[in-house]
DNA sequence: TAGAATACCGACCAGTCGGTATGTTATCAA
DNA sequence: TTGATAACATACCGACTGGTCGGTATTCTA
């Protein structure tokens, strides 16, 4: 059900992915939206029926697309570190705009309904927090991490990852390889100096 | 030139506080704020010549008030652990809402102008990161912190915070004192089990 | 090639929102 | 008492926004 061969839906979905990115929810108009991907309001709301449902088929494209992928990393064999690092590395290899697209939840996530709000929450838990949980749990139940509470430390991580790709991290960690060290190296050993 | 000592303008910005907490700038009118301030438009505009106006002297009042706060923290004796650990319950021994408003700064920064974004983001990192920032820096040259950006640390470990009073972070961390010993053990060992 | 379904247009609507214009009342110094 | 000013209230404006609707162009199908 969720595929959208269409062109024209394709390219709403598009046009609606990266102003949703550069402004908040009630900040993008369905007008701005039309005139970015070519056609009238009428076109617009024959696609999809209204601004919620528009933005909750974008949300859910990139999630599944993306629990999809991540799932990769959690599947393979390996050490909790090791698959961690693939799931970052995964992350990090999507284009700017999709690395920036699950920041949006915690900004719009009030103000849509609470319907539409269960259903992202919930998708968006499945597509990213609770992957990086069941590795973090694995690596628990392996005696490789040390017992914490894995579901606010895979949120805690997600964090982590995301500030790596803001303007400041982009600036310091030059390449994705840095930016995998710095954030694996701080969740796995921490700032203290060796003693 | 910050003070306010008039009692209604108080009133508004307790009232917007409140609110814009709860939601989006662009979620928020000023219809809203002068209905629970128990006033007319007229007066609010009296009080603030504009909605931004009262949005930006709300978290002036706010961060500076904060910075004080502080700044205590970083100009204390002690190790980087020790002031980070007096920082971090200073920030936990808020007010629900006062430590929510730090995260509303990410939601809505590009919902203001930019003349305003400017001087909000300037205010923020006087008040926050910057405190944090110029601890890790003396622990970084203490010795007592392996060198890593300091800068982008700062921000992560704000992140860190903030995921502690978030909905699962106090169902799960019960009193600050969890809190402080989840946030600063994660900070400066890390996860992995003891070798 | 008829005709049905789909895709699209663009004018329009009702409601909302930030802001303003203008009037009324409380305060207080001279 | 007066009169200036601050502190409100009320009514209103105009731009904007999500959504609708009648109608048209295009494509598909029998």
């Amino acid at each position: 059900m969720a595929n959208t061969p269409h062109p024209t839906a394709e390219r709403i979905h598009q046009v609606a992915r990266r102003l949703f990115v550069k402004r908040s929810y009630s900040d993008v108009t369905m007008d701005d939206i039309a005139v970015k991907a070519q056609i009238t309001k009428g076109a617009l709301y024959h696609h999809f029926k209204s601004k919620e449902a528009l933005y909750l088929a974008m949300m859910e494209a990139d999630l599944s697309e993306k629990q999809v992928l991540f799932n990769k990393a959690v599947t393979t064999r390996g050490s909790a570190q090791q698959r961690l690092e693939i799931l970052t590395r995964t992350f990090l290899d999507l284009s700017v705009e999709k690395k920036r697209i699950s920041g949006l939840i915690r900004r719009d996530i009030n103000t849509i309904s609470l319907k539409a709000r269960t259903r992202l929450l919930q998708m968006y838990q499945e597509a990213l927090p609770s992957q990086v949980q069941s590795i973090i749990e694995e690596g628990i139940a392996e005696g490789e991490i040390r017992p914490v509470d894995a579901r606010l430390l895979s949120f805690s991580f997600i964090s982590l990852v995301e500030h790596t790709i803001s303007q400041h991290g982009t600036r310091t960690l030059k390449d994705n390889d840095e930016k995998i060290q710095f954030v694996i190296g701080l969740l796995f050993n921490g700032i203290a100096a060796k003693k």
